[in-house]
DNA sequence: GCAGGGAATGAAATCGATTACCTGCACAGA
DNA sequence: TCTGTGCAGGTAATCGATTTCATTCCCTGC
């Protein structure tokens, strides 16, 4: 095993303009005090006499003395840190998710920091591990929403609280988390266009845990209770450029009328195909997209979606995380159902 | 100063059923060897015997031993950790930044904390900078996109190194940056509407730095070169909504032909609303965008817009203060001009 | 055969904080 | 007056690593 020790890490002195940065005994004998009492003020946990307060609180000040977060962990064992990983950052639900985990983070103190799974390959997996758990981080919040999350998920070790935030149901295995439950809103948006009298759905998938993909899971399933026929699922990628592409496909084929997509992206790639073929939607074919990014309710036409509160998923998982680093019991985890959206990008079959 | 010690920090022994962390004893004893050899069995620095060496590794591996990074910053000082300050995470222009400065930092072993500034109010802009500081970071990046990221510059303590990702063109202040251009491509755009037979061009922004908005100098600065009436910004959020909202007053004027938006979100709800009112893009609305989102590409009409490459604007301010950290000699700034991208958003006047 | 050099290892010092412990001292009650 | 209590503040121990220093041992060169 390798932590990547040397590599990349701040060299030797360096900073030759830099003056070294102010210590706790720098301000304690600024100040006049003796080392503990410094202490105490700043952390205020016990008495201190009011004149003396003063004395510190000015050093500290002139100084612009400022705590070493890794010498107070090493000794006090107060992690306040904590840490996500991700398949990516800038994908919509991912921002949004980590958005909502920042500010949940931040409002109670702790710092966040972020590292990308780039694929699920062991060492993309431990590498990203490795770099931050080599941080004293409190615990963890993984992004279960692809395979590089899943696998991490699994790869995790259990020696530190972890939570998941993902677009599964239920969990069994080792970690709680805070759900949204993408197969319930896939069988709704499914359901959605087959009450509108289509046929069947096709599908257009974005890149996510093969099997254990909610959004497929759940079109999947309604399909089944319906006994409609299923189509096979057309696998896009986090491109909206694949949506056109496949888009293409199911456009020049006149017994598609209803397609439910991975994501919004897909869904404009898809919406656009259509009408570069000739056909309209949703007069000829009707389109759903699933995340409700804030734009789409102003495309042409305004799409048919699945709203996801990833805000509430962050804000959701970062309160798992810090019950169960405070009170050491396993929480429990909880699902969200998503809304569908009906737009004008769904209408009668026909 | 208040740096919020106790504030939501982990609690007291707290996990009754979590056992401890292995630590670098636990190793040496189960490998029979002294505590430094462990250390530099996974450090490397020194020579150690094959045989030792081959125990450690197992006694590691065994007891899924893995350094505290915290100790190891207070004793070593070098710090593998940097922060990232910014006014959001999910818009897309941050994210993509975000997701450079992520890929560049984990790419040289440097893990990265992300802190979002909610406002440009001392308060927010204290609290975020203190919450990082508190950590032992080795240097900070701050994305300098709109107010707040400007407030955090501003007061950010200059004990350690600093770089400033932004729109800007130069920086004489205290922090050198990685920019793009973005006054440039505002002109670029600009200019491309009146070349096309414009009398003016309008504007809707999005919410900046205010009169040091480099999109908006560009948009001025070439209609005045340009001998262009110069109409009054209109300031939009970062909403799509209120680009919808503001492009309704627009299209309602027959003098507005050309309409220049601060970003593809405001882009796409001014073309909305041209189009609810009854009018065309580009027939009798040219519309130009600003970030070339990939979505874009695919609306109807293909927008015409500024592409900016936000993945390389991270990995040039990461490698920036990766040089002056490692240096210690302030670096230089960089700034690159964007493409402006044509595309079917845009036509001839009249 | 012996000095000198370098590899291999452990003992002890160190980093910058927090925390345990201990000593004064003032003041209360007997 | 004397003892007990509790606030204030200092001394020293501690956290978990890294780094310095000293020691042992082996090998080479004269």
């Amino acid at each position: 095993m390798d932590w990547g020790y040397a590599v990349g890490v701040t060299k030797e002195p360096a900073n030759p303009l830099r003056q070294k940065l102010p210590v706790l005994s720098d301000v304690a004998k600024a100040a006049g005090v003796s080392v503990p009492t410094v202490s105490r003020v700043l952390t205020s946990s016990k008495f201190v006499a009011p004149e003396l307060r003063e004395r510190v609180m000015k050093a500290v000040a002139e100084l612009g003395y400022r705590p070493n977060g890794a010498a107070r962990v090493t000794r006090s064992g107060k992690r306040s840190m904590i840490a996500v990983l991700t398949g990516g950052t800038s994908g919509y639900g991912y921002a949004k998710t980590i958005e909502g985990i920042e500010k949940a983070a931040r409002a109670s103190g702790m710092a966040v920091i972020i590292a990308v799974v780039e694929s699920d390959d062991d060492d993309a997996v431990n590498s990203a591990i490795d770099l931050v758990l080599s941080q004293p981080v409190a615990g963890a919040i993984i992004l279960e929403f692809d395979r590089p999350g899943l696998a991490a998920v699994k790869a995790f070790p259990g020696s530190i609280p972890l939570v998941v935030a993902g677009g599964g149901t239920r969990r069994t295995g080792k970690a709680p988390g805070a759900l949204i439950d993408e197969r319930g809103a896939g069988k709704d948006a499914t359901n959605h266009l087959l009450s509108l009298g289509h046929k069947t759905v096709h599908h257009v998938s974005v890149p996510t845990m093969g099997k254990h993909s909610g959004r497929t899971d759940g079109w999947r399933a309604a399909l089944t209770s319906a006994g409609a026929p299923i189509p096979p699922v057309l696998h896009g990628t986090w491109e909206p450029a694949s949506g056109y592409r496949l888009g293409l496909e199911l456009a020049a084929r006149n017994d598609v009328t209803a397609v439910f997509c991975g994501n919004d992206d897909i869904a404009i790639g898809v919406i656009r195909a259509v009408f570069d073929s000739g056909k309209r939607v949703p007069e000829d074919v009707s389109v759903v997209g699933f995340d409700d990014q804030p734009h789409v309710a102003l495309w042409r036409p305004a799409l048919t979606t699945v709203r996801q509160d990833f805000l509430d998923l962050g804000a959701r998982a970062f309160a798992l995380l810090s019950s169960i680093v405070e009170t050491g019991v396993p929480a429990s985890t909880s699902a969200v159902k998503p809304d569908l959206i009906i737009r004008g990008s769904t209408a009668a079959a026909g």
